[in-house]
DNA sequence: ATAACATTCAATTGATTGCTTGAATGTTAT
DNA sequence: ATAACATTCAAGCAATCAATTGAATGTTAT
């Protein structure tokens, strides 16, 4: 590769690769949160100085974050284009891996309930549907027989669900963070629970049942 | 770093860090397209066999490519996770930074157009909001005033744009994809266009005024 | 069985990358 | 101006990665 440069900030493989390092990550997750001097991110970190500067300064050739001057200091914050977007996206896709390694070393089910299936064993009532969406949304329509719990509330209201029945997940699209979470989070609780593969947005499109408000 | 191979495999870094490799992009871009024998992709991708078999063999540990046997060759198809979600988030990126750059350049306007702006400049008839999603969703709702014309027919369809005034293009969400494409090809075509820094659904949600189907 | 084919594995080489060190730049306070 | 501080730049070394080569595995046809 010559003339590398060129072809990196064009094409997408350069900007992964600039996201392809740990202490990298890292450091523009942190960004992700606030603004930050180098000092700051030093700490946060554990690099050194040089090592976290010259860091930077590929995450802003990448566009991932922008720099300004506040006295000595240079602060760092979040670029201007999709930058969430992508982190999540990413987060989410190492989240789903992950889960679905441990599941498949518990010999657990791993891929998602279908539509179908989850319709079936409605009607037989042997499965409790979670809708971790916020209420708000929950409350302009949702699945039927669905429970309510926002992701958010979800660890300390664990309580509310039955521990020997299965649960099937949802939230909106077919690959919401919240639902993979949620998954996630019951299973490490020891409670049997499965992802519902589409969310409600398909489910609906689908022309399944819904309920809505009067 | 010494145990790579379990810290790369359950940090986001190291799924990042497989994309970052242009051949390997390359060869995921081409199996999100449908499934293809290991030959197959040798001739799209002009790599060795070997070559190809290895940076297969990598996307596979990360999960962005399963394998199957037929016969002889083995084909090679998505991964069951949110790999579409990861790659378009990532192409989303590349072509904002592009566009960003490019504008740059030439001292464009970068900034997404606002909500208040664009209701000012709609009163003044001073600005031509541009709708870039299918038709359909066009007519559930779409901001007043604007003009649909979908994106896989913008190409053919730009004479109906003013080529003086200024265009504003949106589609669904902040960041879709179809909105920043069209801004693109709008300037590649020498007119003035912007993105609405929100999508549809923010506008909607935000309260501001809609034209809905009666 | 043997041969022909598609793919994978293993080992080597050259190029990139990441981190460290020490100097350079730019900013504020004395 | 000079000193003290925060950050960046530049050079060097060790570690990692990508691509090539040649052999090994597994599959189908003769």
């Amino acid at each position: 590769m010559k003339n590398a440069d060129i072809e990196l900030l064009t094409g997408s493989a350069g900007f992964a690769h600039i996201l392809g390092s740990a202490p990298r990550l890292h450091l523009l997750e942190q960004i992700a949160q606030g603004e930050f001097a180098v000092e700051q991110l030093v700490a946060l970190t554990g690099l050194s100085v040089a090592n976290t500067s010259q860091h930077l300064q590929q995450l802003r050739r990448a566009g991932f974050v922008q720099a300004r001057r506040d006295g000595k200091r240079v602060l760092y914050r979040l670029g201007s284009g999709p930058v969430m977007q992508l982190l999540d996206a990413l987060a989410l896709y190492a989240q789903h891996q992950r889960s679905e390694l441990q599941a498949l070393s518990r010999g657990d089910h791993v891929e998602a309930i279908t539509g179908e299936e989850l319709l079936s064993r409605l009607q037989e009532a042997s499965i409790t549907v979670l809708d971790v969406r916020p209420a708000q949304e929950f409350a302009a329509g949702h699945l039927p027989g669905a429970i309510n719990i926002p992701f958010e509330d979800l660890q300390r209201r664990l309580g509310e669900l039955p521990a020997n029945a299965e649960i099937a997940a949802y939230c909106r699209g077919p690959y919401c963070v919240l639902s993979v979470q949620a998954v996630a989070a019951l299973r490490q609780h020891g409670l049997h629970a499965r992802r519902l593969g589409s969310g409600y947005d398909d489910w609906q499109a689908a022309g399944l049942p819904v309920v809505k408000a009067a």
